[in-house]
DNA sequence: ATAGATGCAAACTCTTTGCAGGTCG
DNA sequence: CGACCTGCAAAGAGTTTGCATCTAT
């Protein structure tokens, strides 16, 4: 799955492939699941039982750094993805998954909020929000209070 | 700048506008610099010096649950909005201000991408990054690092 | 060999909660 | 009066950091 690349940019930079490393970068790719940092070090674990959790956090965000992941954040805590290209997100907010939409094209809609503002604008996301099919069929309830950060139990994971 | 609406909304919940919280409501509202619990705090206390900052926790996320606020997290934490109409919102990747735009108007978005999902689409948001118009006159570096929980300087507050 | 990375534990920040006492209606 | 609310202090959760040790190159 690690592609030469991903050893030319780190050691490029003077940053090494090591095997913890390797294994977080894995992890993420391998899940469409939006995971968080815990998530990433239970099952980095499995592979590496010796791994700490700090070493997960370090290269998360380092991994990220570097471009091969995206973080982000939402009320529960940070999130990465393995899928950095363009593309939005669903959250349900019956049972909390996160999932990739396609990207929404607008041509222009950079350009002109430029024009309108000023701004430089770099970047653009959207998230939408609302309930997915399968609660939908299940008749899961939307969860109108907003997670905590500690009461979530986000499925899946 | 509090209404009787507000007054009347929480009574019919069995709730109060008490000291803290009307004051809590006011400084959320007069500002567009979409503050955290600390700052809010650091205003209120200004007029209410002995507040505690459990009780602007407790009220704005109250505040929010009940629709007076907007809620949103990003990786510095929770931020809160007096402004809950639907609109947008830019990030300016150089200060780290939080600006508000127009919402984006895309009649039938929201039914095509329910469509093709068959997912129940509510809501959705779109935000911004970039530099804004005072940073790109003065040469405000972008900050490509990650803001760290703690290492935010968030000017203007 | 040696800069970089790891594991462990402790520190830090943000947010929530338990409780005794205060307050609004 | 009685439910609601507050301040204080302490607890919790997520994330970061210091340091001795290890390891990839």
């Amino acid at each position: 799955m690690i592609t030469n690349k991903v050893i030319d940019t780190l050691r490029d930079r003077g940053l090494r492939l090591t095997r913890p490393r390797r294994i977080i970068l894995d992890v993420v790719r391998a899940t469409d699941a939006h995971p968080t940092a815990a998530f990433v070090y239970r099952r980095v674990r499995r592979r590496l039982p010796r791994v700490s959790l700090a070493t997960v956090y370090r290269n998360l965000r380092m991994l990220a750094a570097e471009g091969f992941l995206a973080e982000r954040a939402d009320e529960a805590g940070m999130r990465f993805d393995g899928n950095t290209g363009p593309h939005d997100h669903f959250t349900c907010l019956a049972c909390r998954r996160i999932y990739d939409m396609p990207a929404r094209v607008e041509p222009g809609a950079r350009r002109r909020l430029s024009a309108r503002t000023g701004f430089e604008v770099l970047d653009h996301r959207t998230e939408y929000y609302g309930r997915c099919a399968a609660c939908r069929r299940s008749r899961g309830r939307l969860s109108l209070t907003r997670q905590r950060r500690s009461n979530g139990k986000p499925q899946g994971q």
